[in-house]
This record gives C-alpha cells, structure tokens and sequence, in this order.
RNA sequence: GCGGGCGUGGCGGAACUGGCAGACGCGCCGGAUUUAGGAUCCGGUGGGCAACCUUGCAGGUUCGAUCCCUGUCGCCCGUACCA
C-alpha cells in the first residue's frame, strides 16, 4: 500500500467520532486511567507545535492504555477567559463571546485534524455559565472558610495591562501576559488566603509522583522556614520592633536595625525622628525604584539612618541604631530585621558601607574581611556560649526569648497569599455584594451562576476600575441580607481560577445539581497522569492543588492531592535552536506539517525528535524522515504472507513489543520508534512476514501513527478498529536470542569478540575467549593474572 | 548568590545505571533507477595512513568509567537582597 494522508486521515477522524471510540465508558468495573493535559487557551493563533508536542505524551499513553483493556479518560477543554482575548477584542471591537466562540471552535478543528483521541463529549469551556458557576461556587465557600480577604497592601501591577498581577504572575518582575515591567501600586485587592494551606501543600509532595525537579520547584516556591520573632523595643516608647529571624541564636551580634522603606511604624514615630526629610526623600527615591533596579543593582546597599531613635536588643539590653533601608522587604517577614553583620552577607556589606560594628558571635570565619555563614561555637554571647552548633543553639535562643515574653518560635514562607482579582471584563465577576449596612455579602448559591453582563465597551477605566464598573444594571442591586441598596464588585477573577478545578469538571461534565457527583470523582480521581510545561509548576500546579485541597478538606473530592502523577514535557525550538517566536521568525505552523506530510508524519516526528522531557530544536529535514518510515510500513503490506518468518525476526518483534511497551510508558517515544525502525529494519533484510506479525507491527505503531495503522488494519482484512483492538503481548523467553555475542577485552580493552549459546558457563567463555584467533594471538608470550568473567556481559583478561 | 538540569560524531540523539560508546534518524559519500531533476532502493559513513585516539577539561576509584568520587570550565531553566 501507498501512504496517502489525504485520503485517509479524514476518513478515519470520523470513523473514530461515529464509534465513539474515544469516550470515556460508564462501565466502572474497568480498571480506569485518568490522563490529564493542560488544556490550551484558545488564542486567535491557532494551535502551535508546543501544543502538539504537549499533548502527544498522554495521548499516546492513552492510546496504548485503551489497547490494553483500560477505561480511559482523555479530555480536553479549553481555558477561554484571559486578557490576550480581551485585548484583541478591543483591539477588533468584536465582542469576546464571539472572539471565544470562533478561537475554540478553530482550535477543535486542528486538535481533530491531528487525530487526537480526546473524548470530545466531555469538553468543558471555563467561560461557559455552567461551568463558571462553579467556580464562584469555590469562590464562595472559600469565602464562608475565611480563605477570602481584602487588604489595601502594595501590589504587583502591570501597567500596560491595567490590573494587578498576583507573585505568580509576575515572576522575575515581568507581566506574565504582556511581558511589561511590573511596577509596585498601592491598592485594595482581593486575596485568597493560599499561605494557610503553605503545609498542606509542602506535605502533600510526599503522597505523589512527581518528577523530582517539580517537586523541588515547589517547595522552593512554598520557601517554608523555620525560625523565631523577637520584640525590639524602640527606646522611650511603647513601640515595639517586631522581626523575623532564622537564627534568633545570633542576637547578641546584633549592631543596628533594619526597617523596610514601607514600614508603618515610621509614620507612628515621624515626632520624635530627627531626620525626617531625609527619610521621606530616601522613601520617595525607593518608590520609584523599579523592579530591575531594586533586584538587579543590588551590589550597593542604600540606606539612612533614622535619628532620634533607637532599638534595645530583647537579649543583651544593648542599645542600637535603626536605619532604613530598601534591601529589607515589607512583604517578607515582618519588615523588619535585626542586622548580624558578623554572620550575614548583606547585613555585613551595609555595616561596612555605614561603619557599623560588627560583632562575631560565631567562630570559625575571619570577620574582618567576609562574613562568616557557617557554622561553629558561640562566642561572646552570654549564655549561648555553651553551645557549639547551630541546632541547640537556636533552641536555646528561642527558649530564652520566650521565657522573657519576647519573642517566640515562628514560621515564615516565601509563598504570599494569592491576589486574585482582575480589573477587566472577561473573567467569572467575582460573586459579592457591597452593602452600606452588611459590608461583604456574598451572592446567595441559588443566584450562581452570576452571568457576565452585556457591555458595549470593554476598555479597563483609566483608574484602574473594571469595565464592570461602568455597567449601571449590574452594579447596583438589593444586599441579600438586609434588601437595602447596594452595588456588586466589579473586578473579575483572574484566568488561573477557571484552570484551578477543571479536571474535576471532566470527571462528570453535565452535572447540573453539583461541580462533580461524588460518585464520579470517586471512580476518576485523582487524576493518573498529569502531564505539562515546567511554567505551570509554580503557578496553576500550586493554585489548583491548594483549591482542591480545600475541596478536600470540606469532603467534596475523595483525596487529598488531586495529580499522582506529573511528568513536563521539552519546548520544541526553532530550527535554529533558538526559542519560537514571531519576532525571530522562527515558527513552525503544525498544520503546515499535517497538510504536507499528514498528521502521522506529525506525531511520528515530534515524538521521535529527542527526549521528551527536554527542549529539541525543529528539523524539516527530519520530518522527511519520519514521513519516509511511514512509507516503509505501508509498503510492507506487499511482504505481508501466508508463511515463513524466521526464528531471528520472531525474537526480534518479542523484543519490540516488550520495548515498545516499556518505553511508551516512561515517556520514551524516541526510542520506542527507534526499536519500531530497526523492526522494520529487520523485517526487510527477512524479505517476509506473516500477516500476524504484520497486525502486531501496526499495533505497536498504533499509537503515533494511528490513521495509517487503522487504514493498513483494514487493508490485511481487519475487523472493527485497531485502536480498540488489544495490545500484543510477548514471550519473554522468545525476546532472548540463543547465541549472543561478547566482547573479550584484555587489560580492559577489546581485543577480539565471541560467539557463545546464550547461557554459557564461565568456563566456556573463558575456553571460547582463548581460543578466539585474535585473543589467543595477543596473549602470546604473556603471563596471565586474572581472569574477569562475567557472563552474558564481558570477558576480561589481566596479563602483564 | 541559591535551586534544578545538561555537556557524547557534521546534526537530533542512543547506551540494560559500571561491561563491545555512537542504536535509530537526519545529513553527507558512492551505486542502481531516471532524458534530467525530485522521489525511491542498495551500500558506506566518529577521528587517524597506522600503532592507536575518542563521551567539555584535569585527576581519582576499578580488571573495566559516558555512568561512581574530587576539582575545574561552559551552557540552559527556575528563583532572587526571604532576614
């Protein structure tokens, strides 16, 4: 046969969606598998090759795990609400409802034409009012948990965007949407209160499967640490400077006091500050400080001291200086610090700028030229000098500051509760009432889901309201409590709620009465295998495990961590090696590709190209490769007889089903169509096969190449479709060859190979390797030491 | 700085975690077919004329190291004054 993707990817496509073949069954005595991909926000691009490559990892699973006897659950959906739609909506004054409809419905349409086996009857869309319901239904109950709070703090917030960006969304200080330079804002946001679940989510880590790097990732991004508060009281007042420290044990080198730019209680002392215009000027310049400048210069430490007062050491009674300074944070900690300059890097780079003491309390460094980190015996530090390391002596210093009633042991964590509002239109308008009389009300259940409104003009206020704002009919309302006049909040939530719980909508899509029936949760859940890119393991991995863990925690779902399972899949580069992207020029359109080679030629490459787990540069040239592979299958319908496959091809496919099998499951598509080459390799060197060898060929390829195998099934005389038909199995005692060759090395290096049945003796490797013509020749006149033999391995002879 | 990862032919990458380095593919070379090109098929292909040399570099452990240890250089990703 002739491979023609034209002519049969199409048909096959639609056989596949008659049969229902991919859909989920009811049937719960299965054993089930939950394959999970992230699904795509549909973008007026259409799909990209970083989506194809995402997705081939569990489809291919799936396919492979549907062969094998599974019910599988492959879903997709698409996450619609988000900002780049919105902006293009304005851009286009095109309403975002019509912009969504259409980017979903051509993303289907190239998810299709690539013949993934998504089970398209449960597809969820996280802007459709059913589906958003529910997520102000979280919403909601997170609310009655106390999990929702608003504070007027600084912000993260974009300034082209117009709204605020929560820690998540603007890592490393860039708008994760735009790509702007994040400025900090003073505002009234919302905030889910995600830092409560910082130990939960820590813990969670060890029940699951993730790949170590993942794991690691998160709990740097959690950054829980141990340590202890203490009270410096600022002399001849009742103010009291609260500060967080690691190592409470080092307090009596403490020489000064640092206090963020930011902190309140400088407005609470501005009487008796003797400087005060220096200090607001030090706070205006901090301000204005961007991003860059506050992370990137940070060589320089700056800083001023405060005049007019000063701070009492909780342990020593020493009276020290308070300085500000913008290297101490508002949001870490307390915003406060008390300054080890003997033992901590940036405290001994300000104290040597500002000709601070510095006083060691730790030996083993020389503090006249660094500071010392590590650790050693206390010194000049009262009664702490007993102690000699660092456990006891932190134990010994939160023990001291507790007794005293200043101090006490506390946790700190990196993790910042998670801003979750958005001043835009197109998001789930988060479902609370401001009341004159009741304050926050939150919508009553029965009134969800509570509908985006109509508007005309989607264009953020130049205030920084939302859209929302602007829209009368909305706005103003009865207070569900009392009935008196009130106005509904108008900022939406951000994109990262909708994608937070969507996997648990898959479970049981149409539930009208619930977000999921207990009954179906309790089948799918969790989720076997989640597979995605290494961006979202900071982000919507932490979101959506905390939200399901509350979940969890109010008996909603069945378990506590919602992913066993979670492996990353590589970026696809450009085929110059650099990342995609417009501006380089460098993107490669997948569809390109299936309308040039087909679809199969597609998945065969992508999946061929290198290690799944990490970045591969494109090659057109390579495509070619995997297209001429393909050829070569179907041309091997030609070989296909009635007899004669030999004794070497027969192990040779055992072997290849057993690889095939193996590699599929560890996410090692390269090598799996390699082994499915050197078959092919192999089966035309053996110039025939039978026809069952020729099923279980296709079979195997099934999976990467799966019109083309459906439409060879068909051409051998197949019944019903090869997705569905059962996986090969393999002999292991027929994967093993009879004789095997060895390789005999004398002083370890090879010197001549061998020929033996496979389970040969030592001594009859020994026997064959000296008898072997080019061995025996170079052990001439030699004494020999030792004999290395290991069978089935090597030979190795020591001669001197 | 810290955390994670990676350095193997001209290229993408293999190698049972200590046992014939370079599977498989791309590219390249030669041949067949073709009026020609393309496509296809067959053969070859780490370097060196050779002895031999080769997994970023330098050491170490071992009968034997791409794999383990020490040091060093380079690249990528994440994070960032976290007290």
């Amino acid at each position: 046969m002739k491979y023609e993707p034209q002519e049969i990817e199409k048909k096959w496509q639609d056989r596949w969606e008659a049969a229902h073949a991919f859909e989920a069954s009811e049937d719960r005595s299965k054993p089930k598998f939950y394959g999970l991909v992230e699904f795509p926000y549909p973008s007026g691009a259409g799909l990209h090759v970083g989506h194809i490559k995402a997705y081939i990892s569990l489809e291919v699973v799936s396919r492979k795990r549907r062969m094998q006897g599974y019910n599988v659950l492959f879903p997709i959906g698409f996450d619609a609400f988000g900002l780049n739609t919105e902006n293009y909506a304005i851009k286009t004054k095109t309403h975002p409802r019509v912009v969504t409809d259409r980017n979903i419905e051509n993303f289907t349409r190239q998810l299709k034409s690539v013949g993934y086996s998504f089970d398209w009857s449960r597809v969820v869309d996280t802007t459709d009012p059913d589906y958003y319901k529910w997520t102000q239904w979280i919403f909601l109950k997170m609310f009655e948990h106390g999990l929702v709070f608003r504070d007027h703090t600084l912000v993260n917030y974009c300034p082209s965007c117009k709204v605020v960006l929560s820690n998540e969304d603007s890592q490393g200080g860039h708008c994760d949407v735009c790509g702007s330079e994040v400025v900090q804002k003073s505002k009234e946001v919302w905030y889910l209160r995600i830092t409560e679940y910082a130990d939960k989510l820590l813990s969670g880590l060890e029940e699951v499967d993730y790949l170590p790097n993942i794991k690691q990732q998160q709990v740097n991004w959690i950054g829980r640490s141990t340590g202890a508060y203490a009270d410096f009281a600022v002399k001849g007042t009742n103010e009291k400077l609260k500060i967080y420290t690691t190592r409470p044990d080092t307090m009596f080198g403490v020489t000064f006091m640092v206090i963020a730019p930011e902190h309140p209680v400088i407005d609470r002392l501005r009487d008796r500050i003797a400087n005060m215009p220096e200090i607001e000027a030090y706070r205006e310049i901090c301000a204005k400080k961007t991003e860059f400048e506050r992370t990137q210069l940070v060589k320089e430490k700056t800083g001023v001291k405060i005049e007019g007062i000063t701070a009492i050491n909780p342990l020593s009674g020493k009276e020290i200086p308070v300085y500000i300074a913008d290297y101490v944070m508002m949001g870490y900690g307390t915003g406060a610090i008390m300054a080890v300059p003997a033992h901590d890097e940036r405290d001994y780079a300000f104290a040597k700028k500002f000709g601070i003491d510095i006083v060691e309390v730790i030996r083993g460094g020389d503090i006249s030229r660094e500071a010392y980190t590590g650790e050693g015996p206390m010194v000049n530090s009262d009664f702490l000098n007993a102690y000699d390391n660092k456990k006891d002596s932190i134990r010994a210093a939160i023990e001291a500051l507790t007794a005293r009633g200043v101090g006490e042991a506390a946790v700190q964590y990196k993790m910042k509760d998670w801003a979750f509002n958005r001043q835009r239109y197109w998001g789930e308008p988060i479902p609370i009432i401001h009341c004159p009389h009741c304050g926050m009300v939150p919508v009553p259940y029965e009134e969800l889901p509570l509908r985006l409104p109509d508007v005309e003009n989607f264009e953020p206020g130049e205030g920084g309201e939302s859209p929302l704002a602007k829209v009368e009919s909305f706005v103003n309302c009865k207070c569900p409590k009392c009935g008196g006049d009130a106005r509904r909040e108008t900022d939406t939530m951000p994109q990262w709620a909708g994608s937070s719980w969507y996997f648990l909508r898959y479970c049981d899509p149409k539930n009208e009465s619930a977000f999921a029936g207990m009954d179906a949760l309790k089948y799918w859940m969790p989720v076997d295998w989640y597979n995605g890119g290494m961006e979202h393991v900071t982000r919507h991995m932490i979101y959506s495990r905390f939200w399901y863990r509350f979940l969890y925690d109010l008996g909603e779902v069945p378990c506590r961590e919602p992913y066993q399972k979670r492996t990353a899949v590589g970026l696809v580069l450009g085929p110059n090696g650099e990342k995609m992207s417009k501006s380089k020029g460098n993107v490669v359109d997948p569809l390109d590709v299936v309308r040039a080679y087909g679809a199969d030629t597609l998945r065969t490459y992508v999946c061929f190209m290198g290690d799944y787990g990490m970045a591969a540069p494109w090659s057109d040239s390579a495509v070619k490769g995997a297209k001429r592979f393909l050829d070569r299958v179907a041309a091997m319908t030609d070989l296909v007889k009635g007899t004669g496959s030999t004794p070497a091809l027969e192990a040779a496919f055992h072997k290849t089903v057993k690889k095939v099998t193996a590699d599929i499951e560890e996410l090692k598509f390269n090598t799996a169509i390699a082994a499915l080459m050197t078959l092919v390799n192999g089966i035309t060197e053996a110039g025939s096969l039978t026809r069952d060898e020729f099923i279980t060929l296709i079979k195997l390829l099934c999976p990467f190449a799966p019109h083309l195998c459906e439409e060879l099934y068909e051409t051998v005389g197949g019944q019903g479709l090869l997705s569905l038909a059962p996986w090969p199995e393999y002999d292991e005692e027929k994967t093993k060859d009879a004789t095997v060759e060895l390789a005999v090395q004398i002083n370890g290096k090879l010197r001549g190979t061998i020929t033996v049945p496979a389970g040969a003796d030592k001594d009859a490797l020994l026997a064959a390797a000296k008898a072997e013509e080019k061995i025996a020749a170079a052990l001439e006149g030699k004494t020999l030491v030792k004999e290395i033999v290991v069978p089935g391995k090597i030979v190795n002879l020591v001669v001197r």
